[in-house]
DNA sequence: AATACCCATCGTAGATTTGCGATAAGCAAT
DNA sequence: ATTGCTTATCGCAAATCTACGATGGGTATT
């Protein structure tokens, strides 16, 4: 059911453990929230996930460099903002996670990319939603 | 400089204390992170603060609600959502504060709709960003 | 003025995010 | 095997987010 998306989604990941934001919770310690998922429409998930990935500045800010460079390496981002290299590394573990970019191992250093396939599938999700 | 965007996306709030996402940071205490301001390209933080505002399953869904329905009252999507009403409320503010809705008083309920200027800002800076 | 209704706000708890420095992990060359 | 370079991951602290119940505020209506 949301085959298409969430599978293209993962492509890049290395393992399954990854950071997964489960709305309504898997944990089976108590809580005070609510127990029972909720279930949202198709593409409502994937939209929100994109947006969150979207939802900060230095991230935007990385993606916008990944488009006019085509591509690049963490090192070059450490030097564009002023953030600390395992921030930078963070910053791009989410976007990976939320499939936006890929990794390429071009040693010693990592080449990320925009990953288009998913890029166009947000964009249409975004486009979509917004009519 | 950030004029005509953030100008009007305040148009709904009542008072400029409410939430402000400042990346770098405002406060004076002393703390890890770096105190130095991050300066991003002029659209990055409009888009970021739309793309955090998207960024949750159950606002994406009353949006696609309020937009299904033209408008609807606070009372409407505590129904259809199995959130508490404080929870439906908070969702509503946030989105408020984005600019992408605006309430109206019709008492004894308040009726939301799509803000609709600021819905083109946010579709025009996501199409403009996805190319 | 008091009531009733609807909704916002407060206070709180737990989870998540963001940032940093420190450390580990991967790969190529020596 | 060791070194050097690059990047990921760990562990922590502070901030923010999400959710809830409880309370407060505003606007008719009685």
């Amino acid at each position: 059911m949301n085959g298409a998306v969430s599978s293209s989604l993962m492509s890049t990941k290395i393992n399954d453990s990854e950071y997964h934001p489960t709305y309504g919770n898997s944990s089976q310690k108590q809580m005070k929230r609510s127990l029972e998922q909720i279930e949202y429409k198709e593409n409502t998930e994937a939209l929100a996930r994109f947006a969150k990935a979207l939802g900060h500045p230095t991230r935007i800010a990385i993606l916008k460099h990944l488009d006019n460079q085509s591509c690049c390496f963490t090192g070059d981002l450490v030097e564009v903002f002023p953030l600390a290299q395992s921030t930078i590394s963070q910053h791009l573990k989410e976007l990976k996670n939320a499939g936006l970019i890929q990794g390429e191992l071009k040693p010693p250093k990592i080449k990320y990319c925009i990953n288009q396939d998913n890029w166009k599938i947000a964009k249409a999700l975004f486009q979509q939603f917004f009519d």
